[in-house]
DNA sequence: CGACGTGTTGAAGGAGCTCAATCTAAGTGG
DNA sequence: CCACTTAGATTGAGCTCCTTCAACACGTCG
């Protein structure tokens, strides 16, 4: 990140990546009213059932959205960085269907939902932007019922670290060869629908085979096309760039 | 549905569900350019892959979307039937990531891509009413993780029968009680990421416990709140009414 | 130091898979 | 109307991937 950025500029950035927009739009989403807080790893920033007045946007940090079952079991549905707005949907929702936590200290954007929900009807590129933002992510949820519906374990957890690289990259927080990964095993069993001894074995596995290497919470990638392939990944469903649309 | 209904109005209806248009936004959806055409069970409306610049629209039977993974096993992301836009996504992305594919027979509305984005430009409120739409998939699309991710396959089985019937209770398509299951074994499998096998066995476990009774393709569900507790089922993730966005 | 969170390891059990056979119902053609 | 085919449902047996439980190791932080 550039310093002297403004405070919204990744979520700006974000949103430039699949979308078009002009100098007009540029601005009004910079000038957007905003306070900042920083939160600490495992806060809870939207819990399921509430009612959501504001919208956070990760300027910094790692978060996670989940849900818990009926039966005290949790998923984690998706992983978000830096730029990344977590919660449009509350933004149209009036309750939330699912929480969000932090996974590390964060720098969050809290965007008051009537200067959204009005730039959205100023600024139709605006909310076109946001519209294919909760596109995109909608194609990362189809991957991840895929991911944990229909590939064993290891092919899962490879998946997960190449999807984590990719993103990582793309934001420019890392490599794709080597980046931190902020997860403890038992949230990576919860995101994969593992348990964490499983997770703890698979990891193993990769890392034996000499597809990645661990130290602490840092993974090197040793051989992308080999992880790739071990975790049936192709990266098109992250649509990481912007597609045409005539 | 009503006879004397004009062709696209179970769009409009559903829509409406979550969604508040005035008179024009209503006409111009209703008199959106398209071809309607039947397509047999099984037909592929969209294969990933394909460049798409048109967008299906369900206006009877039943679809479903899928993808496959690199090893050829397949899982079923979602179900839809009658008013469900089918690929919303392929209209601001150029390629798509997944297959559509009918279950039943359908009446399908082919509306061309330019008609709809026009139409979005023109009619912000029809924008929001999609967008809120695609949120609504984006929510089912987390559930469905949870379900897949962390629930046992009885659970998971009971849960998918519990979508299905409140949904086609919402669009006057049966019962709660009682309705159409157009799904066989195996593509009940490939929702729920288990095998045809084991999905026998669940359905059997499921009528021997008095929860569901079967006959050819209709399921009667005897008992409602045993099948929604079996299911750790709660509709909220469904967004069923207009909720309250001010 | 002790406590706690996280990672690691082993052993045993089970939920769900695989494979393969059988059954049923609904065509389809003669 | 019957022989034949075929898609789907059902059943059994064996196996395996992953879970569960429980112990231990390690680092950090009060």
């Amino acid at each position: 990140m550039q310093t002297g950025d403004p405070v919204l500029a990744p979520i700006l950035r974000k949103l430039e990546r699949v979308s078009t927009l002009d100098e007009g739009d540029r601005q009004s989403i910079l000038a957007l009213p905003h306070r900042t807080t920083r939160f600490e790893a495992g806060a809870h920033l939207v819990r399921e059932g509430d009612r959501v007045d504001q919208c956070c946007a990760l300027l910094s940090g790692f978060a996670y959205r989940h849900k818990l079952t009926g039966r005290g079991s949790r998923q984690i549905v998706s992983m978000h960085l830096r730029g990344d707005i977590l919660d449009v949907h509350n933004l149209l929702f009036g309750v939330a269907d699912h929480s969000v936590q932090t996974l590390t200290s964060c720098d969050v954007a809290l965007i008051p939902k009537k200067a959204l929900l009005r730039l959205i009807e100023d600024r139709p590129a605006v909310a076109h932007a946001l519209w294919l933002d909760t596109l995109v992510d909608g194609s990362v949820f189809r991957e991840w019922i895929v991911n944990v519906g229909r590939r064993d374990a290891r092919t899962r957890m490879a998946h997960l670290l190449c999807e984590l690289a990719v993103r990582l990259e793309t934001e420019g927080l890392g490599s794709a060869q080597q980046f931190e990964l902020p997860l403890t095993q038992e949230q990576l069993a919860d995101a994969t629908g593992l348990t964490a001894v499983h997770v703890n074995r698979v990891l193993q596995s990769l890392t034996n085979d000499g597809l990645i290497t661990r130290t602490k919470r840092s993974v090197t990638i040793n051989d992308w096309d080999l992880l790739a392939e071990a975790g049936d990944f192709s990266p098109a469903y992250l649509h990481p760039v912007v597609q045409n649309v005539d």
